[in-house]
DNA sequence: ACGCAAAATTGCGCGCACGCAATATTTTGC
DNA sequence: GCAAAATATTGCGTGCGCGCAATTTTGCGT
């Protein structure tokens, strides 16, 4: 069955949601953009606007990080069955991370320059929790849904801290090593020591 | 240097908010109690309300979750040295949520049915991430900082899944297993999958 | 004891998130 | 086709979170 009109009108609002609040964040600053101009411009009430997303920071996020979730799941799944769980899953988060161009760019400098915009960009990693539990269910169908559960979510947590101390403004007193090398480097080193337990869980 | 009456009447007043909160909380039910109502019954402004809790939940779960931080690296560190990385940190959750007793019973099933709330207590255990990675630091002093504090964010990740699996109002439909077993059982069983992981880390 | 600097409290205003009920639009069944 | 059921959009009202500037309280040196 196809999606169906409404469905399609659906996510066609969302999407003119989603590339409105992100081109206006980029042209004006993310501190000056309200909700209602998002919605005026995409040609919607304001209040509906809380009815696809639940903050004002989510739509912009949103517009950099459309799929990663099928992304993930699908790289998990897709990798050859001679790798370890371990090296699948790390490969495929940082996966996520490698640099796509100019635009996206201007857009991380962005979230990594305001604080609300990076916490909700740090918890859109939850939302690829789901689908990679499952695809990690799939891969290894011995595991116990639960652990599945329990690993996708540290492994979402530990992309997290990678991505945290990838966009930290640099402490300056204390810290010992400010230089932060590359996104992707730095949250493949974030992921490996969770390696072990991916492994012990695949293995049974 | 001790704290001084400066600092000590600050903790007072976190103090007579928390207790206000729960209080309030548990005999009106947490959807009836504003925070208005909070900052009058300690004695404050509702603005300064805000300069304590950044939300009107926190101080409800605050007076519930006191000190857990501080108990689960005491716990960490203090364990024998003989017992691996893994088994320490995952005894020292699971003590966590070993049942204190009866009015925090109350205030658990409360907490249980406020969605708000699920999502508020949730999100402390975020704050034993912290301490929790200096405790692996001081007890291993080989590891890497950044794993210490991978480890602990996977930790917490962990605790919140089971957390989130022993509050679900039960599926139902699709759901083959609904029995949750007791809390510290159930949190158990989701620290389990990490064991290698700290081991691995542990052991160098 | 006194006054001054640091810090906490407070009032004010703005925008946001969301429940609720009314309205408009799409889908379904005939 | 058309009425009815299902679903989406909208306006309205309420409470919340917080930046900002004025005010009050606290700590400390002399």
């Amino acid at each position: 069955m196809e999606p169906g009109l409404r469905a399609r009108k659906k996510q066609a609002t969302r999407a003119a949601l989603q590339a409105a609040a992100l081109r206006l964040a980029l042209e004006r600053g993310p501190g000056n953009v309200r909700v209602e101009d998002i919605a005026e411009a995409a040609g919607v009430s304001p209040r509906t606007y809380n009815n696809y997303f639940s903050s004002r920071e989510q739509a912009i996020v949103a517009g950099i990080t459309a799929d990663r979730a099928e992304q993930v799941a699908a790289a998990v799944v897709g990798s050859p069955a001679a790798t370890g769980l371990g090296d699948a899953v790390v490969t495929a988060v940082v996966g996520l991370y490698a640099d796509p161009g100019d635009r996206p760019r201007a857009a991380m400098l962005m979230v990594a320059t305001s604080p609300a915009l990076r916490a909700c960009y740090a918890d859109t990693v939850t939302s690829i929790e789901g689908p990679l539990a499952e695809a990690i269910a799939e891969r290894c169908p011995g595991v116990d849904p639960l652990t599945a559960q329990v690993l996708s979510a540290a492994v979402g947590a530990a992309a997290r801290v990678g991505l945290r101390q990838w966009l930290r403004p640099a402490t300056g007193a204390g810290g010992l090593v400010v230089t932060s090398g590359s996104l992707p480097d730095l949250v493949r080193a974030a992921l490996l020591p969770l390696a072990p337990a991916l492994d012990a869980a695949a293995g049974r």
